[in-house]
DNA sequence: AAGTCAATTAATATCGATATTTTGGGAGAG
DNA sequence: CTCTCCCAAAATATCGATATTAATTGACTT
């Protein structure tokens, strides 16, 4: 059973489809904070094994989207409020470095696709939320991965994941308060074409301080739906 | 077969055995940078089935130690000049960052953790050069382990171990060269004692660059040795 | 009635076997 | 002689079943 037949053009391994699905599942909460994540229930709701599964959620371990306790399984990450200012301030922090980085390797390459990357995060924000997400999450890697700095890129993209759930948790989706985020990145670019690496930094940091007040606020109000 | 007699007081799982042994082959080089990581050999080198290797490899790939490729297995993380060069620039900005906290909230607890990490690394120096790695990270994950910061710490011990690696390579084991690293061990420590961050943290900044341009050298002696 | 211990239940971790995919080598065509 | 294609061998990925370990319930003692 389980078989994929021709018309399945599958190429991909039964693990990372479960990797891909089950962080999906966590980063919007419909796997929530701290639940334990039973093999047997993952392996029905995702129609495989148990072997993929497992292999899986080892793999969320490594980006801290799931907790391992020896021989007591997995669980989803718990959030709080002190994890949520730490992924604040690293991100702060290593974007600013990468994205300086970024800015001294400048080239017509990176710019032109940055552009394109923004454009299309525009025409995606208005149509429907979940294609934001991922055109937002393109935008923003597509701004550091001029850096040629591998690890800190990788660091990078999982503090952004891990952000994102909180960001699902005060909003329930992709709402983004009446903020106006446009102009933020609109800074973030145009400083980014005028390969001004300090004001660059200045916006992109601005950018998550400000997101982080709002979805710091966002908690407060809806304090008790956190655990811990 | 493989039974855990009474006499064999394992309390740890098989997975957890592998990922500790396979770091531990990957660090110290025995199973060299790029080296294929066939499940068969590991499982009988190992004495044990295929799914705790899978497990624990895959637990590796998240301490980029090992890559992984779709449908084609898995190989020990190559090494190059770039990696190595990121990796210092990731942890002195990274260490730095968390020693900064870490002298922010000093207490005397912290600090009598310090003094006796500190005392113990002194001794292992002198018997033994593997008793010495241990008590060597152990003092300085000690120096970051008060930021309350426990991904930022994640990250400190990856990188710590990720360099490592490198450490092993150009030595073939512990080998630090004659630099005095004793002295400069002990002005970090001075300046944790005094409270002084900025000291504390210029020192142990100052501590990896001479051991990174020390590493550096070696590597260019044996280059060739080093693949990519 | 409360606490402890044992037996039952449930879930994890692990094994052995199989299907699927990749790799390597050799035969045949150009 | 080289290239391509196909087949055999090896390795990966996955399944299904089992042994081990943790959680739970309920009886028994105090």
């Amino acid at each position: 059973m389980n078989v994929m037949k021709a018309t399945d053009g599958k190429e991909t391994s039964a693990t990372r489809e479960c990797y891909l699905r089950l962080r999906d599942l966590i980063l919007t909460g419909e796997l929530p904070p701290g639940q334990k994540l039973k093999i047997e229930e993952l392996r029905s709701l995702l129609n495989t094994g148990a072997s993929p599964v497992r292999e899986a959620l080892s793999l969320l371990t490594s980006d801290m989207l799931v907790e391992r306790i020896d021989q007591r399984g997995f669980r989803a990450a718990p959030v709080s409020k002190a994890n949520f200012k730490e992924i604040l301030m690293l991100r702060c922090t290593l974007e600013g470095m990468a994205l300086r980085a970024s800015v001294a390797n400048a080239d017509t390459t990176w710019e032109e696709n940055l552009v394109l990357r923004h454009h299309h995060m525009s025409r995606a924000g208005k149509t429907n939320p979940v294609a934001f997400e991922v055109a937002h999450k393109a935008f923003h890697m597509a701004l550091l991965c001029n850096a040629g700095l591998p690890m800190l890129e990788r660091y990078c993209s999982q503090l952004y994941d891990l952000n994102i759930r909180y960001r699902y948790r005060a909003a329930g989706g992709a709402g983004y308060g009446e903020r106006s985020i446009q102009a933020e990145h609109q800074a973030i670019l145009d400083a980014c074409l005028d390969r001004d690496a300090v004001a660059a930094e200045a916006a992109l940091v601005d950018h998550y301080r400000r997101t982080g007040q709002y979805l710091s606020r966002q908690m407060d109000d809806r304090s008790g739906s956190v655990r811990q």
